[in-house]
DNA sequence: ATGAAAGCGCTAACAT
DNA sequence: ATGTTAGCGCTTTCAT
């Protein structure tokens, strides 16, 4: 067996040190130093927690651990980039106040195959170390097998943060995509617009909710009217997407389902000589960071760390039990950050 | 005691479990599939592992950890903000390829006071739970007793990343500071500048090392010479700062220790009318990533995810007690990264 | 007001 | 080629 650590002061100093020195047992050092020594002596009580004090007595969480089934201990599985170290932020902040740590730990999100293997593999390796739960931002759709094979059948918490996954019936906290739909209509409309455009992509839930609470809105609203959904980074619909500009009575305002999207669509807009915001408005979604010094783009945040906050606030729920039997879905409203792009209409 | 978990597949399956089901003992088990059976016979190993693979037994690694007193887990103590991201991904890469995984906390960076206490606390939970050892960047010099008092006397192992403590007397990796500021020397003297000036903050050990570094190359080319340390951004300091470059035979280049430093002096340099680098090339230190889309800053890059990874290299030889006995300081050099801030000598 | 004893899931020394 | 036993550090029932 491994040598254990050698003798500084507070090693390898267990319960059973304190009960010897005190002359007493461990059952009676446990009860005191958990606050369950209510009907010890007062003079009993001082005496074990002055040697606990003494020696830097420090409890062993692993062996709490292994008679409790509770470790206080979250895995963590999030890509450590600006975006998502946000999200991570967000949820360390709300463990800090549940004596919860966070085991952190992420598959190359840069890679474009995602690797399975060894994704398997971080969670096992979080599992075996008995973490009570997980908060995972999965980098693919090719995952879900994995938590379907190894979190779900062990009946192991699990809150998926900013991307939901197909097939896998789990609580989910991420942005409110359609409430961000909604309010960029109601906005592009308080600036008088009233014929826009769409940008999105195809086959993205994110996008669709978008799109789907933008349009409720204009169909609400008279006089308003909005074209197909197009994606100007897409060779093959830019030039669609270009003509709807060129027809009289042109939208005034794009709204684009990302902030990406934007880009290409103030790039296509400007080489066919439509000035921004002057001819039209463009509003996106996502506030990326690494845009806002070049181009000051008129988008929502997604709020990323008020996402993590309250995953990490399911996440507990979860965890001890509290909170609602059904699966949950929850969503942060975006936060609408008008910039330079968006003005009334001229 | 808290109900260990439900029902599903994989919960609840001990060596125990399988050791009944083949009808054979828990430490045949154990050396099976800890790979120890060589003496066992093919059919039992075969049985013991399709059990196994069938319940989807995973160990429970908290045990291990008590009984052989290493857990594979570190305590990385990081704020999350963009430059120490990247030294966490740099851990990150170096854990996946050592069985070890980092539970990752840290205190209030933001907040100018920092939070002893809290971080103390932060400290407990980890040694609770038997980290390990820890990769630290330290927030504040003030941070130092909580390690002296908590960590050290524990001999649990400590490495500090990119910031030295004073009176901590530990392994570091860091930044190569001298070795930048030779370079930085090198290099302008490439482009041809002969006279130079320095600008850097007080009392900062990093900035000291640049500062050392860089004269001590000048010193030994001829006809080169360099101002004093002056900081540009200080109101005592900035017209004295400003003087140098106006009397005859002034700089033509200027090496600063910190990114925000050059940042201040192009600002005092171009109120005076002088043009960079027409007028004076300006290099900086840190190749901050705000600045990379404004400014096409001259600057070195300290490579933080490097930093990362010679960290958790050198964290892994401590935690297996390979190595040498001596406290290490390993410091990374930085790459230069020539931008339009420097230019030959007109 | 305190103790004794069983047990958590596993490892490792010591058998046979 | 396999089993027996003690023990890791603690919690929890059941005594007294």
């Amino acid at each position: 067996m491994r040598r254990k650590r050698g003798q500084g002061s507070g090693e390898g100093v267990t319960m059973k040190t304190i009960a010897d020195e005190a002359g007493v047992t461990l059952t009676t050092v446990s009860r005191i130093l958990n606050g369950k020594g209510d009907n010890y002596a007062a003079a009993t009580k001082e005496k074990i927690q002055e040697i606990a004090d003494r020696h830097r007595y420090r409890p062993n969480a692993l062996v709490r651990g292994i008679q409790t089934g509770k470790t206080d201990t979250a895995g963590v599985v999030i890509p450590l980039e600006p975006y998502f170290s946000d999200i991570v932020r967000g949820i360390h902040e709300v463990f800090l106040f549940n004596e919860t740590l966070m085991m952190l730990s992420w598959n190359d999100h840069s890679k474009q195959i995602p690797n399975e293997k060894l994704e398997r593999d971080i969670l096992h390796r979080l599992i075996d170390r008995r973490v009570d739960g997980f908060i995972i931002s999965p980098s693919a759709e090719s995952l879900a097998q994995n938590y379907i094979e190894e979190i779900l059948p062990r009946n192991i918490p699990l809150v998926l943060v900013d991307r939901e996954l197909e097939g896998v019936e789990t609580d989910f906290v991420g942005s409110d995509d359609l409430n961000g739909g909604r309010r960029a209509a109601e906005y592009l409309f308080s600036l008088g617009h009233r014929n826009m455009a769409f940008a999105g992509e195809q086959d993205s839930a994110a996008s669709s909710l978008r799109e789907q609470g933008f349009r409720a809105i204009l169909s609400d609203m008279s006089a308003c009217n909005c074209g197909e959904r197009l994606d100007p980074s897409d060779e093959e619909e830019a030039e669609g997407f270009l003509e709807q500009f060129r027809g009289k009575n042109p939208p005034t305002a794009l709204f684009c389902s990302t902030d990406d999207l934007a880009v290409s669509a103030m790039n296509v807009l400007s080489l066919a000589g439509l000035k921004v915001p002057g001819d039209v408005s463009i509003l996106g979604f996502g506030n990326a960071a690494w845009l806002q010094q070049e181009l000051p783009l008129s988008s929502f945040d997604p709020d990323p760390m008020a996402m993590g906050r309250m995953a990490a606030r399911l996440y507990i729920e979860r965890v001890n039990g509290t909170g609602p039997k059904q699966l949950q879905q929850r969503r942060v409203p975006p936060t609408l950050q008008a910039r330079s792009t968006t003005a009334p209409r001229s």
